[in-house]
Parts: C-alpha cells; structure tokens; sequence
DNA sequence: AGCGGTTACGAAAACGGTTTCGTGTTAATA
DNA sequence: TATTAACACGAAACCGTTTTCGTAACCGCT
C-alpha cells in the first residue's frame, strides 16, 4: 500500500529543501533548470498532487461549493443540481450536497456543518418547513460572515443575496391565458396548501390571467392539496361535483394524478377537460396522455446560480466591495403535449 | 462583516496560550475549572467553530466521502444517493458528488480530483464507458493508495473492493417465471446494446428462467435497443412483426414506450401482453397503466454501501488489517401492478 | 582587492487546529 | 526544611503547502 507522496518525502529524497521543491515543481526561475527538471521527474514518477487539503488552509479557499436542496430524488432539483455541477466543474470547482429533507433543522445543521471552512459558498432551495416558519437568521449568519450565498426557485425577499427564479406568476398567467384562449371557461387550479412561495406565484398569475380576461375567480375552482396529493378523497369530491373544463396544476404529480381521477369519472382528456402541469419532468413526456407542461429550465437556472456564486467568491477574494445583490429570472416554456388543445 | 474567529484570536483576548484555549474547550482536566469557563464563555458569545479544513489537515481524515455516480438525473441513482447521504450524515459525514456523465474519462478526472485528500473514501457506480472499455486503473489506483472503495449496481470482478449488487439475475428470473406461470408463452426482452454489466445479469435471469420452464429462448424476441430508446423504427417492427404474449425490459423507460407503441398498434396491455420493467420509479407507479416492475431498493443499497465504507475508512484508521472485501445483495421484489396479469 | 549584482537555494512564517512534553508555582509529605 | 507531587499552563512540533526574505557562492568590474 504505496501512500501518497509530500514534499518532504521529494526533498528528502532528492537532498534538497522543501521550499526548493515546490518552486521547483511550479516551475519557479529561481530554481536552476537541473534541479527543477530532476525535481518534476521524480514527482512524475511518483505520481506526486499536492494535498487538496493542505492548499485549502494555506489559500483560505476551498474550491468546494456546498449545495442545500430538500430533496435528492426530485427532478426539477437534480436537474437544477446538474447544471450547478456542470458549470461548477468547468471552473474547477467541486460540490458538496446535503439534503434538508423539507426539515428547517436539517437545514441549519447543514449549513453551520458547511459553514466552517468546508466551503466557498452555498446554492440553496429553501425547504417547505423554512418558508413555512419564515426564520432565515442560518442564512444572515452565513452572508454576515461574508460567506457568498445563491438563492434558488424557493426564495425570500428577507435575505439581500444573488437569487435565481422562475417567473411562477408569469407563466401561470401566460398558461391560463392560452387556456382561455382555446375556449376554456372554468378554470380550475390544483395547488398546495401555500406556504411555498412558487406556490402562491403561481397561484398570483393564476388569479391575474382570469381577471385579465374579464372571468372572475371562483375559489372553489381552486383545490388545495398536501405536499404529495395523499389525499384522495377531496380531490374526487372535487371533479364529482365541481363543473371546469380545465386544470392548471402547480406540479406534475398533482396533473397526472388529476388526469388519473378524471378519466375514472368517464372524462376525457384533453375533449372534457384540459391539463397543464408545471414541471416539465419525466412524467409530463412519457405519461398517456402525454402531458403539456411548463418547463422550468431547470439546468439553466443551476448554471447561472453556479456562474454568481463563483463569481461572487472569487471577486470577494481579491476586491472587497459588497458588489450589488441581483435577481436573475429564468423565463418558463409552455410545452404543448396531448393534455390539451390549445388553439 | 464579522469574520470567522479563531482559537488565536480568543487566546490573545483572554491573554492565554493557544494550547489553553483548545483544551479548555475540549474540557480538559488540565485546565482550571475558572479558565475552562472563562474560554467557553467567550467561544459561545462569539461563536466559535473550529475550523474543518484544520482539523482534516491535522487528522488526515476529511469525513467526507465521495460519491461518483453516472448520471444524477435518474431516479435510481438519487434514490441510492439518498440513502447514501442519510447514513453517512448519520455518522458525520458529508458528500461530495461528482457526476461522470457516463464518461470514462469524466470519471478519472473526478476521481483524481478528490482523491488528493478531498476525501476519506469512495461510493460509486462505474460509467457506461468505463465498463465498455474495461480499464478499471483509476480505482486499482485508489485501493492502492489505501483509499477505501465500494462499488455499486455497475460493479466489476476485476477490482477487489467491497460491492453492493442487486440481484438482477435472481429478480429476472422471478419475473419471468412468474409470467410464465400466469400463462405467457412467448416472452420477449428489451434490453440495451449489451455492455452493461446489469443488463447482462438481468438478460441471464431472463434465458434462465426460460429454461427452467422448458421453452427455448427465441434469438428474435430479444430486442436490443440503444441506451435511450431512440431508436422507434426497429422497436416498432419489433411490435409489428414478431408473435409475443409479454415483455421484460430492463428499465422503466423501455417499458413504458414498448406499452405506447404497443397500444398505437391496438394491442391491449394487459390482456394481450404483459408488461414488466425494471427500476421501480415515479413512471411505473403514475403511467397509465401502472406498470408491474422490479424494485430494486435503492436507498437500502445506499445505506449499505455508506455503511461498509465508513466501517472501512475508520478501521483502516486504528487497525491496518487490509479486511476482507464483501458483497451485499440486496434482493429486489416484484411490485405487481395493472401491466401484468399474475396468478 | 574590494565592490555590487546575479544566481540558486534554504529558513521560517503562515494557514488553524491538536497534542506532547516541559516547567513554574503551590501544597503536601517526610 | 528539603523533597515531591499535583496543578495549571505554555512552548513547540506537527499536518502539507505557499511565499517572503535572507544569504552563501560566484561573477564581472574597477
């Protein structure tokens, strides 16, 4: 078991100092051409890489990014996380995930465990349980301590930092406008029980496209589910009693799962009623129909996070101006699919 | 900007040596009971935290581990992945992901990236290329270097390191089987263009079974399709031209565009042919019909992995026995569902 | 011979902790 | 009173780098 090689072991070896070897290795002028080139052909042979660790401590940086998500097994946020890797990758940057699992505690765990040197900088989505208790003060720990942080699709106006989101309300309005466009009447909404923030914007361009058009709101055309539509029993109510002729849903599971329930009520899709799901996911492609949905663009919105934060950490790094906070809005795409017919 | 504090700075505020401060806040006899509660008190007033690049230079262990997955868009593998992150966070660890895109040489470079002390130890499963090309270097590199490895679902023989493994013969066998006992006689599979070690175990559970039930396997019911499924020309003549009563895929997606094209053509599912997939993800449990599939416990793989590398890292840490390497299987269960018509 | 200037290298501090080993002071003991 | 042990603390080494600064040795020059 060969163990990894230091400097020391290089200038041992060789009968030189250690500060020698590592300027010799940097190529260094100072060194004469002899040393330097006996110097990289041992370290070459020995297949020598400094101690990522060691660089850490001594540059006070750790080309580490930390990024927080309440869950892993969720496809807007893995799409979101590969752009963030991709991007950060690029710069020679590496990411370390935790999960808050929708927790607030997990959330503060998580950051304080990341805070303490293991990272530049954090990406994160808010868990539901943060937004619901609206307590940000892990967050203004972090950006006090100058630690660079990026906001995304689950945000606060609390916090002044570098955010990246969606305009919920504006393709909500645009997708209830086509709706109307094609002739629909009753539109009906299949949302969350609030407090997520994506949630009500959706649920503003919702009520904004309606008044738009001159129809006024009837609240009970608006359905509020749990998180993960556990409950049947509302929800059949619902499309028992209820006369709509379309459905905007704030999420894929709440659309098919719509569409499921609908149909076992002899109504077909997309003649009786219309479905528009957001989240453009796995479901919304391969599900029957095949849904249309709204596409978040989930690995732009990761990629242009990633591109703020290393900004921000590598401009903190030699400037030291606080450099204005900005928003950056990924416009969402309405994807036509079989679960409507939009005209 | 408050900037982090350290044991330096609170040694020069109380007017005591570094070495005091530490072992007052670790409550060491050492120190007076009056100074211990002095240094805690001016720790907590200021927040102190230790620095974790530090204390990872000092103790040559990171409790990070690194996780190299081919793709983390993909619900098996986040599924794995959180399995992975709850068990390692469990124990104090955090988890650096790398995606190597089914590239090989996206994995070595990753792989050498945290492998220069970025990380304790490594959970992955091998890229598409990788197991193509068969040079497996950069792991026999790791274990060389005494960096503990376990390996997941896309393994190899040719590395000594502990593995965690479904039984993908054993479940495709069942499979199967089971479908010939509800009456199948002419069994098809849809799998991908070989090269991957689970669709070769999952292909030899199918021929197993077969003739475990005495019908010998028909060369043209064997459909290999590209990793995508974009290939619709040949799975559509497939469909049209051969003679089949049910269909084992290898993965969900396989599943669900062989029941959309098998419907297109005015096959009936179940009642003309039964369908079964692997990977027990969102699409078998939403799609119309619920698709029967094969789950494969991703998260109880996870832990598992998590668990032996972990029990790895930190006995190669006291001990310095090399310990034998194990396997786990996780058996995987067949979750019937509307696709299939068992007895 | 004495001077200044290269050249080529080494010593040492620094990053932020942990830990071993002294050591000065006090109190208990012979 | 001299010896010793306990107590409370500090100095310093160490983890593996980077980087600043100092300095021998040699060169050419006057």
């Amino acid at each position: 078991m060969r163990r990894k090689i230091t400097l020391k072991h290089i200038a041992k070896e060789l009968d030189v100092s250690i500060s020698t070897v590592s300027k010799a290795l940097k190529n260094s002028p100072e060194i004469s051409r002899d040393t330097r080139e006996k110097v990289q052909a041992f370290a070459r042979l020995y297949n020598y890489k400094p101690n990522n660790i060691a660089i850490s401590l001594k540059n006070k940086r750790t080309k580490n990014i930390g990024v927080i998500i309440p869950d892993i097994v969720h496809h807007f946020f893995t799409t979101v996380f590969r752009g963030i890797e991709k991007y950060a990758n690029e710069r020679g940057y590496n990411v370390i995930v935790c999960v808050s699992d929708e927790s607030f505690d997990k959330e503060v765990i998580n950051m304080e465990m990341l805070a303490n040197g293991s990272i530049d900088g954090f990406i994160m989505a808010l868990s539901a349980e943060t937004q619901q208790k609206e307590d940000f003060n892990h967050l203004r720990e972090v950006t006090e301590q100058g630690i660079p942080l990026v906001l995304f699709d689950r945000v606060t106006d609390e916090i002044r930092c570098d955010k990246v989101i969606n305009d919920d309300e504006a393709a909500a309005r645009e997708a209830v406008s086509r709706l109307v466009q094609s002739g629909c009447k009753r539109i009906a909404l299949f949302t969350t029980e609030s407090y997520l923030n994506v949630s009500s914007k959706r649920e503003q361009g919702y009520r904004n496209a309606l008044k738009k058009a001159g129809i006024p709101v009837d609240e009970d055309l608006i359905l509020r589910l749990p998180f993960q539509f556990e409950e049947e029993t509302r929800s059949e109510q619902f499309i028992r009693e209820q006369d709509f002729d379309a459905v905007l849903c704030v999420n894929e599971v709440f659309a098919i799962r719509g569409i499921g329930l609908a149909r076992k009520h002899g109504l077909r899709i997309p003649e009786d009623i219309s479905f528009i799901g957001f989240t453009d996911g796995i479901l919304s492609r391969y599900a029957h129909p095949t849904l249309t949905s709204i596409a978040q663009h989930g690995e732009q919105m990761g990629e242009a996070a990633a591109e703020m934060l290393i900004d921000q950490v590598e401009s903190a790094f030699d400037e030291d101006e606080p450099s204005h906070s900005r928003t950056q809005i990924i416009p969402a795409t309405l994807i036509e699919r079989e679960s409507t017919n939009l005209s």
